[in-house]
DNA sequence: AGGGGCTCTTGATCGAGGTCAAGTCGGTCG
DNA sequence: CGACCGACTTGACCTCGATCAAGAGCCCCT
């Protein structure tokens, strides 16, 4: 990506006896690029994984209009991505948990079109994408799981898109960031938010007075328990249920 | 796609002494999934065109939940994708204008997750997706391209999520439609609406309301003439200067 | 400890756009 | 031709969330 990473490394190739296995740094973190491939397609993946950061919280992992060169799978901590709008506000377009990969919205242009930023310390694992492509018409499950994630973010993006209450974007943020971590295997119902409030508000399309009205409400109505930046989620059915109309499932 | 279309024909390949050419009736729709291609790559892909149509204004191409089998081309009319909201309400996603590529959003869930329906006489060209996904992993430029369709449409997405100024929004979308028509070789100053005034606010995120009062207001500013479906730009560069916050060129 | 930043919260007011209601226009069908 | 129906327009009012303003809590720093 750009010129601020701080370490890199070969990414180490673990052998079980069974044959070829993911390194344990990167196992999880790889995981939505990895799945449905064969042993012997992850190793050829893993020779492309580049080991970078730390990044620390504010660092840049790259800019708007910089060159394409990479995508890169968040393996700790959170990133977000933005842009700044005409009159110098931010625009948050998404954060990225571990697992998830950023980067794949600059294909297009080759060229990166939004800014993305560590909201704590961050840890990737880099992908240059022109080896990854060719790659992917070798491994014809690689590049399915390509094509996937891609499509996957399409419909992401929709998300946000509807002209939703105030509760129920809050309400469909919490329970995404929730959904998002169980995942990855961390707890479902009780996480921090990495963010600030003003990012949330940025993210949602809401002012930042109204994010902390809103969750104050969500609180008094026992939905959860907020305190700074630690949420405890209290009655996830009735917040599945706000969160239906954005969420759709 | 689904069991409606009503006629199917191969496709036709015309050899102009010089080689394989595109054939005339589908050369500008193809245009981009064909861009970068080689002649020899374009003729492996037009193996696998299928023309299907014409589709009748309000025959759906394909219903949410069906299984996904493949994307099309639009080669003549203009495609809505929509959803159904939880109470029943109509959420617009987008209009395809003829050269553009519906289908993209359902390669994640290998099903269509949202239903596509003809605004006019619709005419399509049908690509299997798993034929084209092993053409692809054949030729690095038809996978190239794909990747760049779906990257693109990422970006498109976010699109609208900001919020906008009515203004703003509805100054995006006819800047937006005059270009994608230009690109295509159509006037990019006068052009027909083949949406109804309810499908653009959908769309938009506005009421209809709205959306009459804001275009009657560009019309008393000179910006645009509107009749009924009719529309004609007069003032570019203004409306362009409006749209400015949205488009970010 | 005591500032001096922040992030966040809470309250008061305002406005863009939604909603409701009533009309107008154009097209279609008996 | 006239009645009807849908798409669109226009006006009057109201609501949700933005904005403005002020205060509370937390953290870092000397």
């Amino acid at each position: 990506m750009s010129v601020s990473p701080g370490r890199r490394s070969a990414a180490p190739i673990a052998d079980d006896g069974d044959g070829l296995r993911f390194c344990s740094t990167c196992a999880f973190s790889d995981a939505c690029l990895s799945q449905g491939l064969d042993k012997a397609s992850l190793a050829e993946l893993h020779v492309l994984v580049e080991h970078i950061g730390p990044f620390a919280e504010g660092q840049h992992i790259f800019r708007e209009g910089e060159e394409f060169t990479a995508i890169a799978a968040v393996r700790a901590g959170t990133v977000k991505t933005y842009v700044m709008d005409v009159d110098g506000r931010e625009q948050v377009l998404g954060f990225f948990l571990p697992g998830e990969v950023i980067g794949l919205n600059a294909i297009h242009h080759a060229r990166y079109p939004c800014n993305a930023v560590a909201l704590d310390t961050v840890m990737l694992c880099r992908f240059s994408f022109p080896k990854m492509a060719m790659l992917a018409s070798r491994l014809p499950g690689l590049q399915q799981q390509l094509f996937r994630l891609l499509s996957e973010d399409i419909g992401k993006a929709a998300l946000l898109a509807g002209d939703y209450a105030a509760d129920a974007r809050m309400a469909a943020f919490v329970v995404s960031l929730s959904r998002r971590y169980q995942r990855r295997g961390f707890s479902a119902l009780q996480f921090n938010l990495t963010m600030s409030r003003t990012d949330m508000a940025n993210y949602l399309r809401l002012a930042a007075e109204t994010v902390s009205r809103v969750l104050r409400r969500f609180q008094d109505d026992g939905l959860v328990r907020v305190e700074r930046r630690a949420l405890e989620i209290l009655d996830l059915p009735r917040l599945d249920a706000l969160a239906r109309k954005v969420l759709r499932d």
